[in-house]
Parts: structure tokens; sequence; C-alpha cells
DNA sequence: TCAACAGTTTAGAATAATTATAATATATAA
DNA sequence: TTATATATTATAATTATTCTAAACTGTTGA
């Protein structure tokens, strides 16, 4: 779904019945530059301030879960008590930044190819994905 | 903490007091071979099973988190519903079975170094962890 | 055009993991 | 042994998420 769409055709082709609530969030979520990180509570709360009146927070569940089975969205697990989302659904590395809790993506060329030696037999590998944890360096004051 | 040690000591040691739910979960947690991934409510069932008597789920939770503070556990994100814990406290990468749930270890040979190229101003890496996906290959019936 | 129907939204209830509370019990220092 | 700080426990509270069931809306085809 990428960006400046007409996402009531885009809805439409992919089996899902552009709403009012679900174009908007699609509006939200895919007319940007650049990928979008964010708890459900991050779109309720973008939800709310973009548009005036507010969509039902089952709905925007509904919805991202929707657009996630769809392949639209992807779901990221950087710790355990909420679900992060990415508009970037390819199998990509991400940086975690612990002091500000934001999640940065990862360029083909910033990770070089990792190479797993090890094999399980019978299992298949599904993805490779590194998780780089930064936060402030307040060490070298020098 | 090493396998078969006293614990008793080893918990004053680190400023914990040695009482027997503590001694006891953590006879359960170290006194193995191999690293042991767990949730709490792996670990609290465990505990039903090899004592007789149980302890309560908030001690449970209470001395998880005690020994995770003291640098005895680490926690892992696999997925945003449970925590999971590792009584492997290095960086270290991980495979994860999506079709039994299970979390396997790799060795420092298993996988090659990751080389970050990109470097973010003012941050330090913390650590640096690879996540394999695997799941049963039904493709090559062949 | 418009009724019919399937699919969707919604508020609120239910669930599940985790954390907080506060009374009771225990470990340890004096 | 006794006093004090800490820990355990049952239970309540909290938080994220899912479920429910009634009201609503998009789409289809007479
Ligand atoms: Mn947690
Ligand atoms: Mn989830
Ligand atoms: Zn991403
Ligand atoms: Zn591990």
């Amino acid at each position: 779904m990428l960006k400046n769409m007409n996402f009531i055709e885009k809805l439409r082709e992919t089996g899902l019945r552009p709403t009012k609530q679900r174009v908007k969030i699609c509006e939200i979520l895919f007319n940007r530059e650049k990928t979008f990180h964010f708890t459900i509570n991050d779109l309720a709360k973008k939800i709310f301030e973009e548009l005036n009146e507010k969509i039902s927070l089952a709905t925007v569940y509904n919805t991202v879960h929707a657009l996630q089975k769809k392949g639209y969205l992807k779901e990221i697990s950087i710790n355990s008590n909420k679900s992060y989302f990415d508009t970037n659904t390819s199998v990509h590395h991400h940086f975690y930044d612990e002091d500000t809790h934001q999640l940065i993506d990862c360029d083909e060329n910033e990770i070089e190819t990792v190479n797993i030696k090890k094999n399980i037999t019978g299992k298949k590998i599904n993805s490779v994905e590194v998780l780089v944890r930064v936060a402030s360096d307040n060490q070298n004051q020098n």
C-alpha cells in the first residue's frame, strides 16, 4: 500500500470493504514518506488528533489486524507488554533506542548479511532479523 | 549462578535473603546442564511438579524479577503477549521454532559476528542480537 | 433505485498477563 | 531472644487485548 494512493480502490482490491474508518486509518498509516512504527495506542492517539471524531478502539484493533493479515503491516517484538507494528513489511533489521523507545529501520547496506551456519533438520528459516539496542552515550564526556 | 551451587550462599552474596522459596526456584532454574528459556507460567508449573506445595504466583514474579535485576536472568522478546526469560544472560542469538514455540540458543560459532555499519551520533550500541525464526519444512517432500 | 444481506463498527464485558496492596510470616542483626 | 527489615501471600487493581452482540453501512442484484 503505497503513498498517496486511492485507498478506496486499494482496500477493495484486497477484499476489504472501504469503510470511512479503514480509509482514514490507511491515510494515516500509509500517506507518509518514511516507515511508521507504532503501537495501537500511538495510532489511536494520532487518529484522534487528525480527525476530530474518534474511531472505536475495537475498530483500530480490527483494522490493524486486517491490514496485517493482508500483508500491509508487520508485527515487531521489542518488549513484551505491547505490540508494535511496522508499515515496512519486508524482512529487515532495527535499531531500538532504549531512551526514547523509538524504532529505526536499517537499510540493506547498514548491516551486512547475517551468515547462519547452524541448520536444524526438518526446519526451514523463515526470517533472520537483527535488533540493535542503543542508548545515549553518557560515558565519554572527554 | 552456576550448576550445583549452594544457592543459600549465592543468594546471600548478592544481597537477596535465601528464603525457602528463592532457594527452590534457584535450584529449578540453575541446577541444569543447558540454558533454560521459560515463561512465568512454565516456571510456576514446574515448581508445582517438583515441589508438592506451591509457591505463590506473586512470589514467582518477585523472585524472577529480583534475579533478573541481579543479572542472573535475562528477558527475551519473542512475541508481545508474554515475557520469556533466559538463564543465559550473555548477549547471544536465538532460533525460535514457530511450530513448537521453543527457543534455542546459538553458539558463538553458529552465527558470524554481525557487522553494523550504521552509527547514531550520541548513542552507543548496547547489544546486537539476531532472531532466526524457523518452522517445519513441509515443502520438499521430494 | 432500493431492499436484503453480509460485513463492519461500536460500547462495553471478558480475559490474560502482570503489578500493587496490605496483612502475615520469616530472616537476620543486635 | 527480640526487634526490624524483608519477603510471602491472597487478593485486588491495572493494562493490553479479545470477545460479544446489537446497531449500522457498503454492496449487490432485482
Ligand atoms: Mn515486561
Ligand atoms: Mn500479539
Ligand atoms: Zn521497521
Ligand atoms: Zn538464550
